[in-house]
RNA sequence: GCCCCCGUAGCUCAAUGGAUAGAGCAGCGGCCUUCUAAGCCGUUGGUUGUGGGUUCGAGUCCCGCCGGGGGCGCCA
């Protein structure tokens, strides 16, 4: 909150010089404000005057030291001093109980601290996971559902109206699902003794075999046809509405609860791929060769055109890919998210030239990607079942380690990266598991609220406590921190960077534990200093609430 | 061959183009009569893969190499 405070500052500051000094600046640079490594640069400082120096051609100290005698006038209520250091930079030196200023302000704003505005009157759509309704959600989906549910919750803290949506891969033409249900029903003859081949790209997982047994339960044979056709079918049904199923409980338990469910079949049935197909045609980005219709993606960068229409006349995913986000454009969003694996990095180009090809802008569809996921115990990797097609699922892991730990260690890197588990850490209760660490704090805030009132500790409103007794180096340290939230939740959103709370969440914890070292809350020199340090323990709990919160993992109020 | 991600301490990773590149783990040495030791403090550890370029300033941006991973279908 100080940083977004000293920005604005910063940039009234430029205003008010440019009016004196007759600059005329076409755009405003981004005020950057950091925290400078080395503290004898002050707790704050931003390197604006330098960014200013390409703009207007002067010596950055020089534009530092106007932007310096144009701040206004209520920087002095918190600044002690403003210096001009280095290149160019203006660092900024608070005054001693600004820390007191800030734990009032966390505990005004209470639960809705760390929000922001940033996206307000803002709708954002984000569609993530869209898995195939041919098996069990994998440890990728997985990383796919922590990273667009958390990157969700971030937008909304930040104020857009979020929806989340699930793109249900059911067309009807699609082979994948065509070789799932020839799957199923060979394994299902093959159950009952019949002779039958597995398709030549099926599934092999083990799990097919578990459908197979669970439809002659409970279908025994009434899924069974006459015509072969009618009855592959029938098992393409009723064996996708059962993943789908699974898929959606898988989701559900892992804290993961989607807007919408949205059906590629059905865009076929409202026509909506066929009106999207004259759409392009009609302005000139379909043509026909080869007798398949081709999207001219090149005209947009593409590095060659795709097909559309296939030969046979079926058309290819990418036809209905494109009628969906076409309706997805039709809705009206301000920003549209969506979340691919690595192996789909290939499919952006023609997504974003399709929208062009439509008319539409295409940056307003961010398609973000992330990479695989490696499993490891201790040392070893866990490896894929030698039957081919039995990945390691959602399920397994989030029932071995727990969603807490599993959507925390998701999250402990950027999405675009790769990211290795490993099983043992995140099941082990000790430092080395960044989950606990971060529960344990909040845990411990907990113990302190829960003995305080056993023993009966008056505790006066916040208002009435001098919160600027804490001056002690580990008090200022962790209010520092908790100043950041806003901060962090802004870039966390804007960046696309939900892993980022984790950071900031392990940071917090340490300067807390740091604290309840060094400090003593309960029984401190003073009643004030205690009540103080009540307070701050209650402005650090909800500051570890909210972010555990973000990234849905539980804050517990005992952990022994 | 083309495209994407990655290359920073022994290991796993940070660092919106800013000041002396930081954490955790591992290693070493300390701290529990007290609100949870699932914690804290100290300490060792670096030619940011490599060669150029851009500029006041490059781990960060651009170009070329080297290495690791992934992808290049009228599959999805």
């Amino acid at each position: 909150m100080i940083r977004e405070q000293i920005a604005q500052w910063v940039r009234q500051a430029i205003d008010a010089a440019a009016t004196a000094q007759g600059w005329e600046i076409s755009e405003l640079p981004a005020v950057e404000v950091e925290v400078p490594r080395n503290p004898e640069f002050g707790d704050y400082a931003t390197n604006a005057a330098m960014a200013l120096t390409r703009l207007l051609r002067r010596n950055p100290r020089e534009i530092a030291a106007l932007l310096r005698a144009h701040l206004p006038p209520q920087t002095e209520e918190w600044m002690e001093r403003v210096e001009i250091a280095g290149a160019g930079f203006l660092n900024f030196y608070l005054r001693p109980g600004w820390a007191g200023k800030v734990v009032r302000h966390i505990l005004t704003e209470d639960q809705r601290y760390g929000e922001t505005q940033v996206g307000a009157g803002k709708r954002a759509l984000i569609e993530f996971v869209s898995a195939n309704p041919t098996g069990p959600l994998s440890l990728g989906h997985g990383r796919n559902a922590a990273v667009g549910d958390t990157l969700a919750r971030v937008l909304e803290a930040n104020g857009y109206k979020v929806e989340r949506e699930f793109y249900i891969n059911d067309g009807e033409n699609s082979t994948q699902i065509r070789n799932f249900a020839l799957s199923v029903w060979a394994r299902y003859r093959q159950l009952k003794g019949e002779p039958a081949e597995m398709p030549e790209d099926g599934y092999f997982g083990e799990y097919v075999i578990d459908i197979a047994r669970w439809i002659a339960e409970h279908h025994g044979e009434s899924l069974v046809q006459d015509d072969a056709e009618a009855t592959l079918k029938r098992f393409e049904q009723v064996a996708t509405q059962l993943m789908l199923e699974m898929q959606k409980q898988d989701l559900q338990d892992f804290r993961v609860v989607f807007d919408r469910w949205f059906s590629e079949q059905s865009l076929y049935e409202s026509s909506a791929v066929q009106k999207t197909l004259e759409q392009l045609k009609a302005n000139g980005y379909a043509y026909e060769a080869e007798g398949a219709l081709w999207l001219r993606s090149t005209a947009f960068g593409d590095e060659k055109d795709r097909v559309l229409v296939r030969a046979n006349g079926v058309p290819t995913y990418l036809a209905a890919d494109v009628a969906y986000h076409r309706d997805k454009y039709e809705r009206g969003y301000d920003m549209m998210i969506d979340l691919w694996g690595a192996d789909h990095h290939g499919y952006v180009a023609r997504m974003k030239a399709a929208m062009a090809a439509l008319g539409y802008d295409p940056s307003k569809l961010h398609i973000l990607i992330y990479q695989l996921v490696n499993l490891y115990r201790g040392d070893e990797v866990v490896r894929m079942s030698k039957r081919a097609g039995d990945l390691i699922t959602l399920r397994e892991v989030m029932d071995e380690i727990g969603v807490d730990a599993l959507r925390f260690f998701y999250m402990l890197r950027s999405h675009d990266s790769t990211l290795d588990i490993d099983l043992e850490l995140a099941k082990e209760q000790s430092e080395k598991n960044p989950v606990y660490y971060v529960q344990y704090a909040h845990a411990r805030i907990c113990s302190i609220e829960r003995t305080a009132q056993e023993r009966g500790v008056a505790l006066p409103p916040f208002e009435e406590v001098p919160l600027e007794a804490l001056t002690h180096p580990a008090e200022v340290a962790l209010i520092k921190q908790l100043a950041d939230l806003p901060h962090e939740v802004m870039l966390a959103g804007t960046q696309f960077a939900p892993h980022r709370l984790t950071a900031y969440a392990l940071d917090t914890a340490r300067a807390f534990h740091s604290f309840y070292t060094e400090c003593r809350v309960l029984g401190a020199e003073t009643e004030a200093l205690q009540a103080a340090r009540l307070w701050l323990v209650k402005a650090t709990r909800l500051v570890l609430a909210k972010t555990l919160s973000l990234l849905g993992v539980s804050a517990p109020e005992r952990m022994e």
